[in-house]
DNA sequence: TAGATTGTTAATCGATTAACAATC
DNA sequence: TAGATTGTTAATCGATTAACAATC
């Protein structure tokens, strides 16, 4: 679905307000960890190199968050921040594809303090199948099995994490099933209704971003 | 190095018409697998959810492409992207971390033809180092090495697969070491000299924005 | 109170969309 | 030639930046 559609669905900020903010809970955090307990916009923008204005321009769309003269209360808009994302809930989270990708996101450490949880893997290979995987003993299904268990385990989100070539029978299999969310690996384009929103994680498009600002730096040198 | 900075170093189109590039490139690689030979933007944006004017205005930006009354000839359309892009050199890529995350990434299919190729991957587990991974068999060494062997490995790009709190210390050990790029898979924001570019490959930061509009699409059920 | 920083409005900038002449 | 689709210019829209009154 694209930004328009997504419009009629939820009243929901732009995707680049939305990323920022996911990207200022990470800097606050960060700042937590090192001991900070409150920090202004500027002090944040030149640790991090963002932009001031910006950062209180964002923050604007969902209330006051600062003390004038003083700036942010670290811990608060922490909460503020992480309940504005829906990270306050939990989300059922599965996973089709047992292989070396699959396995490093359900080690993924913590992945967000249980915010998310990895409720179910999906494989077609029949030796993983029915094998319960890593520390969590997350159980591994078989891909036909997906339908029956992403309903009966109340998937939120599905990750695709399986050969391109089976990217889209996997979604739509995810999104009869009823997942409100998809997050896709693998580089196939996959068509979803528009009540359903995707995020493409496909490594190989990012690293040919990279190549052409490299490819670009390195001319001018 | 932020968008702005950058433009100083090279003549670069935004960041928003670099990403989509690699998109078509994408849809036009899965088209050529289809049997398809010539597209229009029309075609192209029906099928595959995208903005016809958008595409013609990305692809002006680099010259002419299309057949007016045709459309675009899919072999040489992919061969003028690549070329954009950047990607009919060979880059030099080295992993940092040997986890799942790093051996996920060294087993990624083919990883663009051959387009880039990862020339190591560095670990400070000492039962790791020395060995070589996978079917490439891509060498393992000390972190301690990597400012020496990337610049023996002429590497160009770093992927940073470390835990978050190592991860400012190796991107500075790559930026010494000469990289003109990093991919940064941790949750922590790296600084940087404006010479060298990054990306954010977090997943986490991607799977909070879902969360974020699945929070809000569910809301309005 | 004086200094600092927020929250917000107005001004600017850039990106997308609409429209159409050029041309295959 | 007629129909289709590109490449490009102009119009619109949205996002960022600048500026400052409100207030801690």
């Amino acid at each position: 679905m694209n930004e328009k559609e997504l419009k009629k669905y939820c009243s929901c900020v732009s995707e680049v307000v939305a990323k920022r903010l996911t990207l200022y809970l990470r800097c606050f955090i960060q700042l937590k960890e090192e001991g900070y307990d409150f920090v202004s916009s500027k002090e944040l923008a030149e640790r991090f190199n963002l932009n001031s204005d910006l950062i209180r321009k964002d923050f604007s769309y969902f209330g006051t968050f600062g003390k004038r003269g003083v700036g942010y209360n670290i811990d608060e808009i922490i909460e503020k921040i992480k309940t504005i994302l829906g990270l306050k809930k939990v989300y059922n989270v599965a996973i089709a594809g047992a292989g070396n990708l699959g396995k490093a996101l359900a080690d993924y450490p913590k992945f967000n303090e249980g915010t998310f949880r990895i409720v179910a893997m999906f494989d077609n290979n029949a030796r993983k199948v029915g094998r319960k995987y890593g520390v969590n003993n997350i159980p591994i299904f078989h891909v036909k099995e997906l339908p029956e268990k992403v309903k009966e385990l109340e998937v939120d989100i599905g990750i695709i994490a399986v050969p391109a070539r089976a990217a889209q029978q996997v979604a739509d299999s995810f999104v009869k099933a009823g997942v409100s969310g998809l997050m896709n690996f693998t580089p196939a384009r996959i068509a979803v209704p528009s009540n359903v929103k995707t995020v493409c994680a496909d490594f190989r498009a990012q690293l040919e971003m990279l190549a052409y600002y490299v490819s670009n730096l390195k001319k001018s040198e």
